[in-house]
DNA sequence: CTGAAAGCGCTTACAG
DNA sequence: CTGAAAGCGCTTACAG
C-alpha cells in the first residue's frame, strides 16, 4: 500500500526504529547495522518512501540542483548540448531546472535572482554572459558559476569554449588552400566572445597569408540577417565565391539563400560553418564546418562544475577545447587535401 | 552590502520587525502596515534577500517545481515545445525540473520516483507514455500528470495532443487530389498514440476514397529507418509517386533519400510530412506537412496543469487540437488547390 | 497589524 | 550502532 506523502517518521513507526535510524539508512556512509538496514529497507518499500530531497536539502545544504540558463533553443547546438548535460548530471545524482533567459544583462538578472531563491549548487550559462555585478553575488553565495559556450575576461569564472580563435584560422587556410580569391566573413554576432573569437581567428589566418576578406558582416547568430548578409554581398558587382559563417545555424540560411538564387555551394560559392550540428551532415545542406566537440565541452563543464560544488576552494578554470574541420561538400575541397 | 544566503531572521534584525513580519512582506496577500512593508523592503534590498524556495516549499507544500520529462530533444519538435512550455510557466512563477528519459517504462518509472523526491508540483511527461501503476502513484501522492503529444486511454490523467487522426486524414486527401497513384506511408512509431493515430486516420482517408496504401511500414520515428524504409520502397519494381510519413523529423531523412537516388522531390515523388517544424519551412527541405499548433498545445498543457494544481479535484482533460495542412513544394500541389 | 511559537521533513552532532 | 533533540528557513494559525 502506498499513501501520499510518506515520511520518515512513519517508515520509523512501521520499521520499529527512530526516525534518526530511518535517516541513516538512506544516507550514504551513515552507520546502520544489517538488521536495521533491513527492517528499514522493508518498511520504505511498503510504504513506498523516499527521502524528501527538499527537506534534506535545508539542513544539508546541498540541493542536488543545477540551475541551467540557455538563450537559443532553436540553434541544434544547444538541445544536443542540454540533452547531454541533463544526462551527464543525472548520472552525478543532479538535476537541471531550466531558465530560459532573454539575451539582455536585465534579464539575466532577473533570472540570476530566481536561481539563487531556488538554492541551487550551481550555474550553468550557456549562451549567455554575464556582468560582473552578478559573478560578485553569485561569488558572495557560494554559488559556482561556469559558462559554457562564452568565454569571458573575469577569471573569477569558469568557462568552457572550443578554441573559437584556432577554428577561425583553420577555415581561413582551408578556404585559402582551395583557391577562393573573394572570401567574406558573415561573423557570429560580436557582442559574444564566440562570434568575436572566431572572426579574429579567421582574419589572422587570412593575414598570415597576406590576404584580407573582401567583405565583413555581423550575422548576429541570426538566420534571417544571415540570409540578408547574403542577398547583399551578392547584389555587388564581385560577388563572394566564399563565405565563412559564424555558425551553422546561420550558414544554413545562408546556402538556402544562395541556392534561391540559383548559385550552387561548392561549386558557384563556398560556404564553410561552425559547430557542426547534426543537421550539418543531413544531405540537404552536407555542410564543410568547424566542429566544436560538444560531448567533451559537456563533460568538462560537468566535471567543473562539480568539483567546485565539492571544493569551494577550487580555483575557477577556463578551458578550451580543439576543434576540427569537417569537410563535406558545402565547400570546395582542395587538390590532394588531406586534413 | 551582500552577504552570502540571507536569511528572513536578518533582515528583521535589521528592519526592526519580527521574523514573521518579513515572511508577511512576502507573502502576496498577507497583512502588514505600509510602515512595515518599507522597513522590511529596505532591509532587504540592502542585504539582498529573497525568501529561500525550498524553505517555503516545505511548509506551503507547493514546490513551484513542474517536473518535465523529455525524450527526443534531436526532433525539433520538443525544444520548441520546451522554449514556450519554460517560458509559460515561468510567467506564472513556476519553473521546470527536467528529466531526459530513456522510453522505457522502467527508465520512466525511475524518473517519476525521482521527480516526487523533488516534490514536483505537477509533471507534464512530453512524448512519453506511462504505465498506469505510475499513473496510480502520482494519483496516490496528489501530484498531476499531464500527457503532452501522447494520448493515452486511460481517463485519469490529463493530455494534450493535435488531431492527429485527422491530420493523417487530411494527407491522405491532399494525395488524393494530386492524383497520386502508388501511395506508401512511413509510419510513426506505432507504440506511440500519434503514431497509431495518424496511420489510422490516413488509411481512413484513402479508404474513403476506396483507396488501399501501397505499403505502410513503421519507421519508428527514427531517422535511419525512414531512410531505409526510403530505399527499400524505390528499390521495389514499382516505386512509389508519394510518401506520407509520421513525422517531420523522418520526412527530412526521406528527402535526402529521395535526391541522394536523383528524384526530384514534389516532382518524382510527393512526401508530405507532420508536425511543421521551423525546419521544414526552411530552403532545403520546403516540406508539406501537417501543421501541430505547438504554442497552442503548449498553453493548453500549462492551464491544465495549474488548473490541476490550484484545485486538486478538478478532473482530468484530454484536450485535442486541431493541426492544419501546411502546402509546401515537397508534394505536388493539385490543380486549383484551395485549403 | 504584529510577535511568539509550532511545525514542514529531514540530517547531524551528542550521549549512551 | 542507536535514539532524543536541535536546527535548516520559512509560513501560518493564535493571541494580543
Amino acid at each position: 500500500m502506498e499513501r501520499a506523502k510518506v515520511t520518515s517518521a512513519e517508515v520509523a513507526a512501521l520499521a520499529g526504529v527512530s526516525q534518526s535510524a530511518v535517516s541513516r539508512v538512506f544516507t550514504p556512509g551513515a552507520s546502520a547495522s544489517a538488521r536495521t538496514v533491513e527492517k528499514v529497507r522493508k518498511a520504505a518499500d511498503k510504504l513506498g518512501y523516499r527521502p524528501n530531497v527538499l527537506a534534506r536539502a535545508m539542513v544539508s545544504g546541498r540541493s542536488r540542483i543545477i540551475g541551467l540558463v540557455v538563450a537559443y533553443l532553436d540553434n541544434q547546438f544547444y538541445p544536443v548540448a542540454l540533452e547531454r548535460l541533463s544526462n551527464a548530471l543525472q548520472a552525478e545524482g543532479y538535476h537541471i531546472l531550466i531558465f530560459t533567459a532573454p539575451n539582455s544583462t536585465d534579464g539575466v538578472g532577473k533570472v540570476m535572482q530566481d536561481l539563487m531563491a531556488y538554492q541551487v549548487d550551481g550555474i550553468i550559462l550557456a549562451s549567455v554572459s554575464i556582468s560582473s555585478d552578478l559573478t560578485a553575488r553569485a561569488k558572495a553565495a557560494g554559488i559556482p558559476v561556469v559558462l559554457f559556450n562564452r568565454g569571458q575576461d573575469d577569471r573569477r569564472l569558469s568557462a568552457v569554449t572550443s578554441a573559437n580563435r584556432q577554428g577561425g584560422r583553420l577555415a581561413a587556410e582551408f578556404l585559402l588552400a582551395g583557391g577562393h580569391e573573394r572570401i567574406a566573413h558573415i561573423a557570429g554576432w560580436q557582442g559574444a566572445s564566440t562570434g568575436r573569437d572566431r572572426q579574429s581567428g579567421f582574419l589572422e589566418g587570412l593575414a598570415a597569408a597576406g590576404r584580407a576578406p573582401m567583405a565583413v558582416i555581423d550575422g548576429m547568430y541570426n538566420r534571417d540577417i544571415a540570409s540578408a548578409c547574403t542577398q547583399k554581398l551578392l547584389a555587388g558587382g564581385q560577388p563572394p565565391d566564399a563565405i565563412f559563417v559564424g555558425n551553422d545555424h546561420m550558414a544554413f540560411a545562408v546556402l538556402d539563400r544562395l541556392r534561391a538564387e540559383g548559385l550552387i555551394p561548392g561549386q558557384d560559392v563556398s560556404v564553410v560553418g561552425y559547430d557542426d550540428v547534426p543537421l550539418a551532415a543531413w544531405g540537404a545542406y552536407d555542410l564543410t564546418t568547424i566542429r566544436q566537440p560538444v560531448n567533451r565541452m559537456v563533460d568538462t563543464a560537468v566535471s567543473t562544475m562539480l568539483a567546485q560544488i565539492e571544493a569551494p576552494e577550487t580555483p575557477p578554470r577556463q578551458i578550451e577545447i580543439a576543434g576540427q574541420l569537417i569537410v563535406r561538400n558545402s565547400a570546395r575541397i582542395p587538390q590532394g587535401w588531406t586534413p
